[in-house]
DNA sequence: GGTGTTGTGTGTCCTAGGTCGCAGAACTGC
DNA sequence: GCAGTTCTGCGACCTAGGACACACAACACC
């Protein structure tokens, strides 16, 4: 913790466990690409690539700190290069809900491309993180206009649409259980990186429950649930799926 | 009713309330115009709008015929002309929860456009419906490859992520009350064809129950306690707003 | 190895909203 | 007008999951 810091900041519960500023390191240092392997540029040339690279500045952040919240306008693209950023909203009575966890290769932001004023949305580092930045300027000089980046950005948000709408259904008519089940299928297939074996995702149930629209204490109660049922099996902040098909299963099940 | 009809056809209670089938009149009689007004064509001239309305039959809906069922992706591109539709999603036991209620020149079916299987959409008619459908071929052809349709495409997708958001967090961290509210506003600006006075809401309270995620019952009750506040006026199937100021902010309420 | 902190298990309430059931009002079609 | 259907309004339940309050286990940092 850094002692220079204010008092501990009324630490409300979704906010940033260390304060926002700080930029840490530029990280300039060894010259990885950005864009590479993000498939946003897939359609892209090499040298295209190459020259996006140079305007994206990468940007190191620390478990817990915010990478923008809506107030921050100044950069238009996102990049993520290492690490994982949880996308969340807040209300006024400081309930959170998150929208997205990202793995590396995602982009966020992109609402700003598509005229959306990103409204509440809020980004913050879950753990050390790499993020590559394009400016405003840069993405409205040089990728609205190109069709290509433009139907990529049509797919990715098609995509977000049917994630949503699933979202949606499943909060509105199904029981908690279900949810569970079908949010931990999507985690395990959003990061099927090592299709070997079981999957293992990193998410304490906390984080969980802040996807699930849940509270921690119900979650935690569900998992235990599945653990004794032998689809899952737990350990502090890791959840390893062993029964992927049981709980697709369980993640239609109604009442 | 039809008396030829099947003994009544299980009645779910999402079921449309005539039989699917029976594509009344192909109504091509007086040829008018199903794509100009629409905003996705809204970059094209006037003679590929033309070219396009060639290939674009007009069909006429009943209230309560589905217009596709999840099995149907025959066409590609569905465009609203005249009267409402529903879009909605139904779980294993039959109940329902509705994603939209669109107004003329809204363009549906986009997600088949983009990669996306449309997954378990339904689409129906809630009240005598004229829509212009493009067939998969056709758009495939044309409309693709075309920038500026693929520009405007992202454009209505992001505000539908921007719109499913805000609906994922309300249905999670917000009353019912609040939720309905908030549903009431956001209906008034999209139909805010009329900006004289009130706004006239011609929805059920089942409807909009359905657009909730909530029972027709708590709905009425909630219903009821706007219109002591005097915030609307009620009357058989439609609802007066009467006061769009304080119902923004009670749809910002929490409990 | 000790001390703080962050995750997890559980247990007792308590309430928003679902469920069921019915009654009456409003519109539809004859 | 009358009969069937669709809407709306209650009211008496009942339950999933939230709120609160701990206790303890695991890790992190010195």
């Amino acid at each position: 913790m850094d002692v220079t810091a204010a008092p501990i900041a009324e630490r409300r519960p979704w906010a940033p466990q260390r304060r926002e500023a700080n930029p840490l390191t530029p990280t300039s240092d060894e010259p990885f690409s950005c864009l590479s392997e993000v498939d946003l540029f897939a359609d892209l040339t090499p040298e295209e690539i190459a020259a996006f690279d140079q305007m994206a500045p990468a940007r190191m952040f620390r478990n817990g700190e915010l990478i923008f919240s809506q107030s921050q306008p100044i950069t238009a693209l996102f990049i993520l290069k290492a690490g994982r950023v949880r996308i969340f909203r807040v209300t006024e009575d400081g309930k959170a809900l998150t929208m997205a966890i990202l793995e590396p290769g995602a982009v966020f932001g992109e609402m700003l491309l598509v005229g959306q004023r990103m409204y509440d949305n809020y980004a913050e580092a879950i753990e050390e993180t790499a993020i590559c930045q394009l400016s405003v300027r840069d993405v409205e000089r040089h990728m609205l206009s190109d069709p290509r980046i433009a139907i990529r950005i049509s797919r990715i948000l098609g995509e977000q649409v049917a994630r949503l709408e699933e979202r949606l259904t499943d909060l509105a008519l199904r029981p908690l259980l279900a949810r569970v089940a079908s949010t931990l299928v999507r985690l395990a297939e959003s990061q099927r990186r090592s299709r070997v074996g079981h999957v293992t995702i990193r998410l304490t149930h906390d984080q969980l429950a802040g996807l699930l629209g849940a509270t921690r204490e119900s979650t935690s109660k569900t998992m235990a649930d599945l653990a004794s049922r032998g689809l899952i099996r737990q350990a502090r902040g890791r959840i390893v799926l062993l029964d992927l098909d049981q709980l697709t299963i369980l993640s239609k099940k109604m009442a």
